[in-house]
DNA sequence: CTTTGCTTGTGAAACCTTTCACAAGACTGG
DNA sequence: CCAGTCTTGTGAAAGGTTTCACAAGCAAAG
């Protein structure tokens, strides 16, 4: 058991633990893996795989326990406490990610806030005083954030996730559409919506072209 | 040649257009697979292969001519033209994306944003008037909304995505965080944030795990 | 206690994606 | 025209993920 997990599986356990809290709201005690596998549209045999890879966590004959499995699923992903998150880049989706309480809720407090706008410089947005990214890196270090959020203009996101690599941050999630290099082996995920767009617009294109039938050449 | 394509591979077709768009503007004419792998992490011969599904674009001890690669990855990403986007739900999310004008730099136009909050409707935002739900299918209907876009909150997500569906969009965008089903065949990829800080979550408890040395459990 | 029905955990098989490695071809310089 | 150098396009191999299929085990009913 275990070793190296792939991130399809570990969106799917997120998926999984989801589910579990709504099983555990309504006051169910008891799940099959078919019946955790329905929302997240993975079959009853990958779910199991999936919790294979971490222990034994459910009874033959009978299913999984909501309360058990949740309890493991928040250890497994490293939910049982909150992480610190460092934000740069207060513009529309900086200011967005602020404003969603959401966050918070599921235990990603963001702690500090930087921009480059002396505009914006010392105001306060969502009850956090904004800085100017020339204190990141101390502050960062004083404050230990374990996670660095870029919502920066494209140009500027590269120097930055470097910056925040380099003061310690454990992981940076990114919304600049540029993609970033793993630094000093800290991960990187990118959320880039024009990506996202640019599929459904070759899935799009892929249907048309199917029912204009192919057209040689 | 062609067949079922990978979303990988869309994916990474996307980056090496955007690296090519670079490329053009810096007036370089012809480049490497090598050279188009960099930024996106692959590799020479994954480049070559991604294209090969689509045909044959270089000159064997040469490279691509990088106009001719740009053209071709739009015709197949089918970003020849312009996209019609139907925005529901004028949240901060939803309004971050409608103040971004990168989209519309991008060929994806915002047509029509609809909200269900009465003090929201009627009113207008970055030169767009927001509408109420209840007219989203006419509207749409009438206007040949290519993308719906999902940014409402996660318990009406599937209701909206529904009628979006039946109103005849041909694909859909969700950043709400439930997992919605490709209804009647019109894809959706979803845009879950705090799936990817829990991803992000899990390499953090990895590596701390890791270096904790493996206690058996 | 035994039978019946159900669900897990898991090797093996199937499937899909990535990497390797090299022949085929294109341009350069002499 | 020919030799040399470079890079593509692509079968084959390797590597990874998902699905299959079934023994092992648990609970409930009789």
């Amino acid at each position: 058991m275990s070793g190296r997990i792939s991130d399809s599986t570990v969106r799917r356990l997120s998926l999984y633990l989801r589910m579990l809290r709504d099983l555990e709201r309504s006051g169910v005690d008891v799940v099959s893996s078919a019946r955790l596998a329905e929302p997240s549209g993975a079959t009853s045999a990958q779910v199991r795989k999936d919790l294979s890879h971490f222990g034994s966590f459910g009874k033959r004959g009978r299913g999984y326990s909501v309360d058990r499995l949740v309890h493991a699923l928040e250890e497994i992903l490293g939910l049982s406490h909150s992480w610190r998150l460092a934000l740069v880049g207060v513009g529309k989706i900086g200011s967005a990610l602020l404003g969603y309480g959401g966050l918070a809720a599921r235990g990603f407090d963001v702690v500090a806030a930087f921009d480059a706008d002396e505009a914006k410089i010392g105001t306060r947005l969502f009850g956090l005083g904004i800085r100017c990214v020339s204190e990141l890196r101390p502050t960062i270090e004083g404050m230990g954030v374990d996670i660095g959020v870029v919502a920066t203009p494209s140009p500027v996101a590269a120097d930055v996730a470097a910056e925040l690599a380099g003061a310690g941050v454990g992981a940076i999630l990114n919304f600049a559409p540029v993609e970033l290099p793993d630094i000093d082996g800290v991960p990187v995920r990118t959320v880039d919506i024009v990506l996202e767009l640019e599929g459904l617009s070759y899935l799009l294109s892929e249907t048309s072209r199917r029912s204009a039938s192919g057209g040689a050449g």
